[in-house]
DNA sequence: ATGAAAGCGCTAACAT
DNA sequence: ATGTTAGCGCTTTCAT
């Protein structure tokens, strides 16, 4: 492997010369650059990253930090992660999957002491999120997927949940419906201030309030099954209920297998919107279903940019930034039935 | 951050003693390795990620490399990834997720020279696979999830698409169906050699041909739209058909949509089995799909145990290893109609 | 516009 | 069992 020691010896020049080519953090003549050019390429040259690391201090690899409690991710994380990996190595930097959990917090003291990682993205960030201030400690630059309660000086990305419930409400009280039940994510989840379960359930409860409206809502775990008991749960509270609003991917399939156990229909009898689903898991129901399509890689890619903007750029400010979920009008909503 | 320096001089030892208490390749005695430990400790001391990289050069990072083409990951993907990333984690490594696509190959070749990776993982391995010969000759060791044509210098991990496809069509066959149709992933995937698509293919074929029954099969993109001309197709070509068995996690839940549109009950007129299915996804289809359940993070895990064990291991040998998928009978599957 | 040389923080001979 | 020291391959002052 050609070091940048043997560049420099065929271009003629010093080493230094090479180095500032390769960064162009000083001016050099057409003539030598060309040299020079040349001769990396006729020996295949690449830099190598550790060296370059270890001098500039500046790894050129970002951390993607999840937790990885559960069942996995689902299609909405995934996409996350997929346009974080592509942003990240659009820019010519790394990305490293780091596993570490809201609770692992001397791993990931652990592993920001280690100067590899340049900056992170945090995903799942919960309302109380021990990671921030780790991080910040050991002076690792960071962009939120998610909100901490306290916002103030920090870069974020996340999903508008006000105006995504409040879309979603009024898609349904427009069509005509008064009884509609949320179906939230867990109450593990909602007791652990995790962020889409918490402001979703406030979204929604103020919203149905502005429609003079009562907020019916049940908690349900991430599984069909769960789907299944929530709609149990739901029409126990409210028999006469017409339409559900599920914050929850896998329990919404639940809820439709039961709906059609129970001879409801969707949308006849009951109209069903999904919050924060992607295009693909909404076509897979039958009815395709009414959903709040997320901004999927949007955000990895988002989070990513401004996380490397803020690593080489001057700018102090952070990057704060909403993006809504859209509304997309499939077969599982319409007016209430007779 | 303190340096090995600053552990050394409050050790009162040399930092050679320090790196090898470190590094654990060379006896020490108990009296300074405590004194050793207790200045890390004081200090807070953490290794530099990149000093260490440069000076033994191993970087301690291993590359999963994934097309991203189309679509994004589906489930069974995605668990390939979080146990890849979850096992590296264990064993201290980092996993850098690199979207490298088959065709990227002068891509690939600037990565493997950039002396960042000490191994790689390649998913979504093509029967022939340009990727891996870029690696070798960069001599970056590789484990393949999934295989080439020809793996015998290789290692690799994948599924027993053989046995998978056995298992499947027996379980049929056993119930009593005859009229089994294949659907399979797009004509482009099975011409671009996607293994799975084609040794699926294959093993149908022969699988049918041992029950001595013909073997009807059909191509479809990775949708719930693809998966309803998918039937159309299938039931022109076969209107007796009774059971279908689909490789195509996406189509699949089309499949049953137009099923259910049509009037054909499942498994009532129509059994149904998903091929290397995740039990999360089998589960949001009602009824809840028989499906050969996949490895999932299996898969990734022990790629890259095997991966690490080939970069610190003297063994030569490869580790070449089929996992089954699990027959899991749900509602989809039953005794064919009448 | 270019060069010389001092590190960056470690590992791993080569010492004893 | 421990210490000394020469690199690893770059970046970045300090020169000119």
């Amino acid at each position: 492997m050609a070091t940048m020691h043997d560049v420099a010896r065929l271009a003629q020049v010093s080493v230094s010369t090479v180095s500032y080519v390769l960064t162009g953090t000083r001016p050099i003549s057409q003539a030598t650059r060309d040299k020079v050019h040349a001769a990396m390429a006729e020996l295949d040259y690449q830099p190598n990253a550790m060296a370059r690391g270890l001098a500039s201090r500046r790894s050129r690899i970002v951390g993607l930090l999840m937790p990885m409690d559960e069942r996995g991710l689902g299609a909405t994380e995934t996409a996350f992660v997929t346009g974080a990996a592509a942003a990240a190595s659009t820019a010519g930097y790394h990305l490293v999957l780091a596993p570490v959990g809201t609770t692992d917090l001397d791993d990931l003291r652990r592993l920001a002491s280690q100067r590899m990682l340049d900056g992170a993205v945090l995903m799942e960030v919960q309302v109380e999120d021990g990671r921030v201030a780790v991080l910040q400690e050991a002076g690792v630059p960071l962009v939120l997927i998610g909100r901490t309660s306290d916002t103030a000086a920090l870069s974020y990305v996340d999903i508008d949940f006000d105006q995504t419930v409040r879309e979603a409400v009024d898609h349904l009280v427009g069509l005509g419906h008064t009884r509609i039940a949320y179906v939230n994510h867990s109450e593990a989840a909602i007791a652990a201030g995790y962020g889409p379960a918490v402001r979703t359930r406030d979204a929604f409860v103020a919203r149905m309030a502005a429609h003079g409206l009562e907020p019916l809502m049940i908690a349900a775990e991430d599984s069909a099954a769960a789907g299944r008991e929530a709609l149990d749960a739901a029409l126990a509270q409210a028999p006469d209920l017409t339409a559900l609003l599920a914050m929850n991917e896998n329990a919404v399939f639940g809820i439709l297998g039961e709906l059609a156990a129970r001879g409801r229909t969707v949308p006849g009898d009951v109209s069903v919107v999904s919050m924060v689903t992607s295009p693909q898991v909404a076509e897979l129901a039958h009815p395709a279903l009414t959903a709040m399509t997320s901004p999927g890689s949007a955000l990895g890619r988002i989070a990513v940019e401004a996380l490397l903007r803020q690593l080489d750029g001057v700018t102090g400010d952070h990057h704060q930034q909403l993006l809504p979920c859209a509304l997309e009008i499939r077969g599982s909503t319409g007016p209430p039935g007779r």
